[in-house]
DNA sequence: TAGATTGTTAATCGATTAACAATC
DNA sequence: TAGATTGTTAATCGATTAACAATC
């Protein structure tokens, strides 16, 4: 049964589902069931069978689920067969990092230019991306309509970039810098990469299993 | 009343109220309400009450909260103020991006060295921090116990750079690398960053609006 | 067919929200 | 003191898990 509004536990899970069964399909595993699949990931096999139920039926009754085609319907569920397009603005260390590391070929996601404002950079390309000056952003996206901006760009201008991004029409930013964007376009969707968080949470870890060791001790 | 056992969805709220509450002392604000931050957070006045009170008493009736030290009792609970110490592992692009601008000091974790193979980083300095050869990481560590290392290095090493990190003790891995770690050191916490999870995240919810827009125009 | 495993409904569990006495 | 706001208990809501009929 498909439901009106997915919540976003399950669509944070879905990415997990892609990874694992990529993974599966990397050893030809050809077949699954939910049992053995919730076993790998460390869900219930309930809570997998609840979660592909959102979105069609796409297992088999007494046999399981064919990976290949799970692996195309979560792939379609992400929107990663939509052709997205992005670029990246701001050309430093991290967006360096992620032209070359990051392969937004595997998300489905064509990435067609890069903007900086380093003369240096600009007329350059970066692994077949061309990077172009920053202020000729606006005019280079009425030419090319583009879904995604990954935002890379120095914290102090962060704001202003992303202004005119949603000027631009951009569907969505993937913002790296830690900074609140504070759009007014609503319609423009923010994915925040908040570094600060992450290891924020594994010095929590760390802090609480040194507290549980202690109090062992004692 | 102090909580035996944090949800994890408190933990991963902590860096946040940390966030806000760094950007409140930066406006020079001394005290904040249980309902005035739920507003500016975008949560209930009851869920923050909650959430702090898993910790202690942090506020008081009548007035609400000192905002600089409700700010140092998150910093406290989070580890902030244990004096971790890290490295960082690997010193491509996502390694030097991570040394220029993440602010390790902001997190209150201290970055004490940086190890790579390539020999014409090895001996360099990075922003103050010295590159080692990763070959004699054992022995540094021997001498130098370090409780996070910045797991940056090539997917193809990362399993074994992780297993070699676990061995010398490391208590926490920031893990970049899309490699599922797989140790078996148990007591080693990870975290991992997955550029990809958020990505699609962003490329479904960008699909999800775009499907209601359409749905409207039917 | 018999066994296995799904999709879905019902039960449980946990997290969020509301309410309010305590108290600054 | 009176008003405000906490900390905490109770109520609600939503997410996860269990159970099971349907069926491959």
């Amino acid at each position: 049964m498909k439901k009106e509004r997915i919540s976003n536990n399950v669509i944070r899970r879905l990415p997990m589902y892609l990874r694992k069964l990529d993974d599966l399909m990397a050893h030809s595993v050809d077949r699954i069931s939910s049992n053995e699949l919730g076993r790998l990931m460390g869900f219930t096999p309930s809570q997998i069978r609840q979660d592909f139920s959102c979105f069609g039926e796409f297992g088999q009754q007494g046999y399981g689920y064919r990976v290949p085609e799970l692996r195309e319907q979560v792939a379609r569920i992400l929107g990663m067969t939509q052709g997205f397009t992005a670029v990246i603005v701001g050309v430093g260390n991290m967006g360096h990092a992620l032209v070359k590391n990051f392969g937004f070929d595997a998300s489905g996601i064509k990435l067609t230019a890069a903007f900086d404002a380093n003369p240096d950079l600009i007329g350059k390309e970066m692994d077949g991306v061309p990077i172009f000056d920053a202020a000729t952003l606006p005019e280079w996206f009425a030419e090319n309509p583009t879904d995604i901006a990954v935002l890379t760009v120095p914290s102090s201008i962060a704001k202003n970039m992303a202004k005119t991004l949603a000027d631009c029409g951009v569907k969505g930013i993937w913002n790296f810098t830690n900074v609140d964007l504070e759009l007014e376009n609503p319609e423009v969707r923010v994915e925040n990469i908040h570094f600060s968080d992450s290891l924020l949470y594994l010095g929590y870890i760390i802090s609480e299993s040194e507290n549980e060791k202690k109090a062992k001790t004692r």
